[in-house]
DNA sequence: CGCTACCTGGGT
DNA sequence: ACCCAGGTAGCG
């Protein structure tokens, strides 16, 4: 599944196989529902435009065509995008086939259904998708605990599901969420007013560690060429229920929060 | 700010 | 036969 570090290698991926070509042909498999615009104008508006550049916002990727046109791709749970010959079978969870100049395809494939892309001038888009509303990206130069405290330290909410709202900070999925409390020895359930410059600035560092570990580990899943990356088992809490605490011994416990599942030592994290 | 719906493949 | 998933929009 797609949290930052697995969006950010499709970008850096895109960034060496896809910018530079043309779209051709777009064959749009599954439902409208996935889409905007519709299919039809959707595939039309794609014929002929090559790739100028692939970039991340959040979880957004974010590719510029020529004729000022912003395509915008998120996997949300399951989605990915692929880089395969034309002449690879195609699998039934394909959503939208772009066939590209060289006789590759990028296909977009989502098990789930939940995955979204959509098609519109850079201005039409950002509207679309409410990207100024945002919060500062994680990974962005310049972010830091200062960053960090304005953002979390007046609001009320839990702190974990503050951390996963994409408006309050750019950057973070359940699994990273988790990880990122567990380096700053946080418990997840603890309000983020509560919490002093120096915590802060604990988690701040975590979290930009957690996410840069990810993104050299190249991600828990494939990239857009099918290699697997190595993050999936470098974990210290995630789905480690019931198993030591890398700190401290203590077993793993797992709850609800703001119905996400999240893993913590509940001796270490408080 | 918290909760639920969205939807299907894969695990129990 | 369930039940669940690493995300988000939209509602109360």
């Amino acid at each position: 599944m797609a949290e930052v570090p697995e969006v950010e290698i499709i970008v850096r991926d895109l960034c060496e196989a896809v910018v530079g070509r043309a779209i051709g042909a777009v064959d749009v498999l599954l439902p409208a529902s996935v889409l905007f615009p519709p299919p039809t104008e959707y595939a039309a508006l794609l014929a002929g435009r090559a790739v100028l550049d692939a970039d991340r916002r959040a979880k957004y990727i974010l590719m510029s065509l020529t004729g000022d046109l912003l395509l915008s791709v998120h996997f949300m749970l399951w989605g990915t995008l692929k880089l395969v010959p034309s002449a690879q079978a195609v699998a039934a969870e394909t959503l939208v086939i772009y066939h590209l100049d060289g006789g590759d395809d990028l296909r977009f494939l989502d098990k789930l259904g939940y995955a979204r892309t959509a098609l519109a001038d850079p201005i039409t888009l950002a509207q679309r998708l409410d990207l100024d509303s945002l919060g500062p990206e994680a990974l962005e130069e310049g972010f830091n605990a200062e960053m960090l405290a304005r953002q979390i330290s007046h609001r009320r909410g839990v702190l974990k599901t503050l951390l996963l709202n994409q408006r309050v900070l750019a950057g973070l999925g359940n699994r990273d969420a988790d990880e990122s409390l567990w380096q700053a020895g946080l418990d997840p359930r603890r309000t983020a007013t509560s919490l002093s410059s120096e915590v802060i600035e604990r988690l701040a560092d975590s979290i930009v560690r957690v996410l840069n570990e990810g993104i050299a580990l190249r991600g828990t899943q494939r990239d857009l060429f099918g290699r697997l990356g190595r993050a999936l088992h470098r974990r210290d809490v995630f789905e480690r229920t019931g198993e030591p605490c890398p700190r401290c011994g203590t077993p793993i416990t797992r709850t609800r929060i703001g119905s996400r599942n999240t893993h913590f030592c509940p001796n270490c994290q408080r």
